[in-house]
DNA sequence: CCACCGCCTTGATAAGCATCAATCCGGCGC
DNA sequence: GCGCCGGATTGATGCTTATCAAGGCGGTGG
């Protein structure tokens, strides 16, 4: 135990922010005991496409990416989901199988919690639906975006566009107040993000990089004038 | 009045497959009391993209798309509903503004439903939110498959794909037994809705055509051979 | 009938992108 | 150190697609 601390529903912190803070504290005491915690490593996966959905995982830290494959080998990223963030909800309200692979991107904690469970909370707790709702509906938005994005929009606009997003979510300021972007993926995965191959994000990187709008050392990016960059981008 | 019914919620066919057949009596007659229907013109919109949401559109017959557009005049459609589906939900739960347009694309029957009701009727009836819940977890999970297709494939292949799923849904057997499929779209709308451009979409339809896949004359497409077109689609 | 207009097609051209292949780089184990 | 391996880059090539431009085709209204 040293070391290692128990967390409990009550004390989550994301809790605040996610579905689970409809339920009351009886609904949040049975949650917190049926909830199986557990730390995982980069790589390892929740659920895999095609399986069936045996419960929803709920992560605490650590960023997971929601991946769609096909029989020919083709892998995109359809959506990057951090702390406090529930996944694993649609293959679970459609009853049926997974359509997508939940893959860990950096090491964290995530609670799995059996589908028995989350259906005797949903059938108790209407708000706990009307709470996936919400989460639903800003996935279908965000989805018809991206898909917008990717029929109309050249490569190197939407690396732009998700050095914007990623920005916002992992960015911030170095000691100099430059703004500076430790990435959380490999190449190929930013590549995957966009959906395009590691060959054209490499040159498109090199290119974005000529134009002066950002510069790239390894996963970290360093952007100049964040400015400019945003002029660049399409009106979203 | 003459020739035209009164088609009451009650007795409208199509609900029994849309959301609101999770109503009772009661709320059926409140429905039906402040729905105000109204036959519409193809081409004309129900809601348009940037516009506040006034309330929910349920189509009773007719067909209606999902436009997208962009500042630099890119126009994707999203999708197509038909007689049942409701629209306009996705705007109305987020609380702001369409990021989508409705259009007419057949003329037809849409009620309208203000917001107010709406709302009435979600805090009343939890299990009328679970239904919004499946409707946008289906939208989700089809938006999601388009972005991979979108991403993945090239625009014969989801041409092909685009053109099987239509025929699920508007096609059928002629007179000699053969598959015939009545294209509710104009080839401009075809091409938006696989997002690529009417040349690019003119093009791939000779090219199907002298792979000997399907025959176009006009807005109806023959289907001399199914499976053969079914063996050439990447697995879904 | 003719002019007009929108939709569709076709052609020519250039840009974007995937693919294959080779190379480079950094980390890790031996 | 040395070899190995996966990720990343770079180059060469060809396919795919967008774009611009011109022309056809089918309506509708004068």
């Amino acid at each position: 135990m040293a070391g290692k601390t128990r967390v409990t529903c009550f004390g989550c912190q994301t809790r605040r922010t996610a579905e689970w803070c409809a339920l009351d504290d009886a609904e949040l005491a049975l949650l917190d005991r049926v909830k199986q915690p557990r730390e995982r490593e980069a790589g390892t996966t929740l659920f895999d496409q095609g399986a069936p959905c045996a419960g929803l995982y709920c992560i605490q830290t650590g960023l997971v990416g929601i991946r769609k494959l096909d029989a020919r080998g083709n892998s995109t990223l359809l959506r990057l989901c951090g702390a406090g963030e529930t996944v694993g909800y649609r293959a679970f309200l459609r009853k049926s199988d997974h359509l997508t692979t939940a893959e860990m991107l950096l090491p964290g904690r995530v609670c799995f919690i059996d589908r028995a469970t989350v259906r005797a909370l949903l059938t108790q707790n209407p708000n706990l639906g009307l709470r996936f709702l919400d989460h639903s509906v800003r996935d279908a938005d965000e989805l018809a975006q991206r898909y917008f994005e990717g029929v109309t929009f050249p490569v190197r606009t939407r690396l732009l566009n998700v050095l914007m997003v990623l920005y916002e979510r992992f960015g911030g300021l170095d000691a100099d107040g430059r703004a500076v972007l430790e990435l959380p993926l490999s190449r190929q995965d930013l590549a995957a993000l966009i959906g395009t191959s590691p060959e054209s994000m490499s040159r498109n990187i090199g290119r974005v990089q000529d134009e002066g709008f950002a510069r790239f050392e390894g996963r970290t990016v360093r952007i100049d004038d964040i400015d400019a960059l945003m002029r660049h981008l399409p009106a979203s």
